[in-house]
DNA sequence: GCCGTTTTCGGCCCGACTGTTTTCAGTCG
């Protein structure tokens, strides 16, 4: 049983509760059990054998104990018996929008409805708001929230979001003159991979002009609901977009609210009560009633007694207990960036040659450029062969001659065969200046085959990266059935990387096993993997999810310089233990 | 159901918006 069939079967258990009337602590104590299950970043299973279950944040011993229970029999009684109380069609009645538990109740017990489409039909003949508390808006909103429920478009990547929520940002900023600041917030400042909504926010002292100003923009297909402080509106794209509007002297509480997560933000309202404080989007209040207004986060965060968190770790994931004891990670960033190890030219299935790309890189500032075509076996890439290595070597080294401030390396994107061999043989891989090996066929082979596969290119002296470990596209295909848990565990033996593909729909490793390389003391690169020059620009996503992960630069092996990857890689190759270079800045 | 440098019992974040209401409940984030 996987941390998400877990997680799922807690969520449905709070929904059920949630449902029956029961308390609604213990409800949100099941979501909050589900969601520290689904974000654990390993298997469950190791807690649960180790016996530390109950040292998981919101994990006590009666959730422990029903851990146990599924873990050891596959089965809960507990949840068996809260199913013959309520069928599963009635859970299915909260996916709808604005309905929730109460409503869901009163449509099962009022009228026998348990399931979507049988709300759908007693809309449609009005029956709906013949019940209490119902009337034919609230029929008509609860029908609409089908009708969106059937057309609802999953979560996309960070990088498809960031255009769209920049556009409106900047078409506030240009279209009213009342505005006095505009940020995007929510998941998308959190840079989570996949954004539900988007979150934005304005300063000023008009908000009803910035109201007309949002809703009014061409992105904008319909106006979802609008307030004197909120707006919301469904974009052309299928996106939601909120925007709330407040005063200038307040944009810190704003922004730091507005940015969330959720549950991070109840956790610093419990600081806040502690200190006989109560904290909102508006600022802080005394138990007298008097505010503390706060101009920047800074002095959200200072007035708890905690330094500034960057938003990347607002995730209730042990962040807050971090600032608190002051260990919180000095996150990479992107002048620590030193180069890329991983762009693909038109010698295989790129589109820039490599001076293209050697002078975009150089214009980003890098030192170096690692080129890493595809091999010879991905037909379909035009992948290289031993020879045509060769006549690439020369024209890199011909480029190479024209720099006194940059470097080109050859490399490849080596093939890891469906048989478990690699693509090139060692004296050709011996030749080159670095490799990154890559699973690209036979994506769907069982947990053990297609996890002995990586394991012989991680323990192969000449690759120094495994490329986008886990073969997930966002919104199109899964992860593979690799064991990431032991990936990480061998690449921490072995000294091999484990990539941070900065590709918007690849994003791979994600954030939950970065955080497990770090722990396990991984060496990660974040790379662009671009196939033209524009691509090179993809890769902030993939340091923003090192940065959820709590990477430092020194967990990055593209923050070493040359001399320094240089000498990383002849040290592995040699098997000499190598003590930690002081980094050079980019400037 | 979880949790504890104010607590092992008694708390548990806070506000906007909507609809059906005469002051509030439900939902959402």
């Amino acid at each position: 049983m996987t941390n998400r069939e877990l997680a799922d079967i807690f969520n449905r258990i709070g929904d059920m509760l949630d449902i029956l009337g029961e308390n609604r602590f213990k409800v949100l104590a099941y979501h909050r059990a589900a969601d520290q299950i689904l974000h654990l970043g390993q298997d469950i299973r190791a807690c649960w054998q180790a016996g530390t279950l109950q040292q998981i944040p919101g994990i006590g011993p009666a959730i422990a104990e029903k851990i146990d229970e599924l873990l050891t029999t596959g089965r809960l009684e507990f949840y068996e018996r809260l199913q013959d109380q309520v069928p599963a069609g009635v859970v299915s009645l909260l996916e709808i929008p604005d309905v929730g538990p109460k409503t869901a109740r009163l449509l099962w017990e009022r009228l026998g409805l348990q399931s979507v489409a049988e709300v759908e039909q007693a809309a449609r003949a009005g029956k709906l708001r013949t019940l209490p508390g119902l009337g034919a808006k609230s029929e008509a909103r609860i029908l609409a929230g089908i009708e969106a429920l059937y057309r609802r478009s999953d979560r996309i990547p960070l990088g498809a979001a960031w255009p769209v929520a920049a556009d409106l940002v900047e078409g506030l900023k240009a279209r009213c003159a009342e505005v006095v600041d505009a940020a995007v917030a929510g998941s998308l400042r959190r840079m989570r991979s996949t954004i539900g909504d988007i979150d934005l926010l304005a300063a000023s002292e008009s908000p009803a002009a910035v109201m007309r100003a949002f809703s009014s923009h061409p992105h904008v297909a319909e106006l979802l609901l609008s307030g004197p402080t909120k707006t919301s509106v469904r974009l052309h794209n299928g996106l939601q977009a909120d925007l709330r509007v407040l005063e200038p002297q307040r944009w810190g509480a704003a922004l730091q609210y507005f940015t969330g997560s959720q549950a991070h933000n109840i956790r610093l309202r419990e600081l806040a009560q502690k200190q006989g404080l109560s904290l909102s989007e508006y600022g802080f209040k005394r138990q007298d009633g008097s505010e503390i207004v706060c101009r920047t986060e800074e002095e959200v965060y200072r007035t708890l007694g905690l330094p500034w968190i960057p938003p990347e770790l607002r995730e209730d994931r042990g962040e807050i207990q971090a600032a608190l004891a002051g260990t919180l990670p000095p996150l990479v960033e992107w002048d620590d960036i030193q180069g890329d190890l991983h762009v693909h030219t038109n010698w295989s299935d790129g589109a820039g040659t490599l001076a293209e790309m050697a002078e975009a890189a150089r214009a980003k500032g890098y030192r170096y450029l690692v080129i890493s075509d595809h091999t010879q076996s991905l037909g379909v890439a035009r992948g290289l062969t031993p020879e045509r290595l060769r006549e690439q070597r020369a024209e890199i080294d011909a480029l190479n001659a024209q720099w006194d401030d940059f470097v080109l390396l050859q490399g490849c994107e080596l093939e890891i065969k469906a048989d478990g061999s690699l693509d090139l043989p060692d004296e050709v891989l011996a030749g080159l200046d670095f490799v990154v090996a890559s699973v690209h066929s036979s994506l769907r082979q069982d947990p053990a085959q297609i996890t002995a596969r990586v394991m012989n290119a991680i323990h192969h002296p000449s690759v120094d990266v495994i490329g986008h470990p886990s073969g997930r596209i966002l919104g199109q295909r899964e992860e593979s059935a690799v064991d990431l848990e032991a990936i990480i565990r061998a690449a921490a033996e072995s000294g091999t990387a484990l990539e941070v593909n900065s590709t918007p729909a690849r994003l791979d490793l994600d954030d939950l096993h970065v955080r497990r390389a770090v722990e396990m003391g991984v060496k990660l690169a974040i790379n662009s993997d671009a196939h033209h020059p524009a691509g090179l620009d993809s890769l902030p996503f993939g340091l923003a999810t090192a940065r959820r992960g709590w990477a430092t630069a020194s967990d990055v092996l593209n923050t070493l310089t040359l001399e320094q990857l240089r000498a990383w890689r002849q040290a592995r190759i040699t098997g000499a233990t190598h003590s930690e270079p002081p980094r050079g800045g980019r400037g």
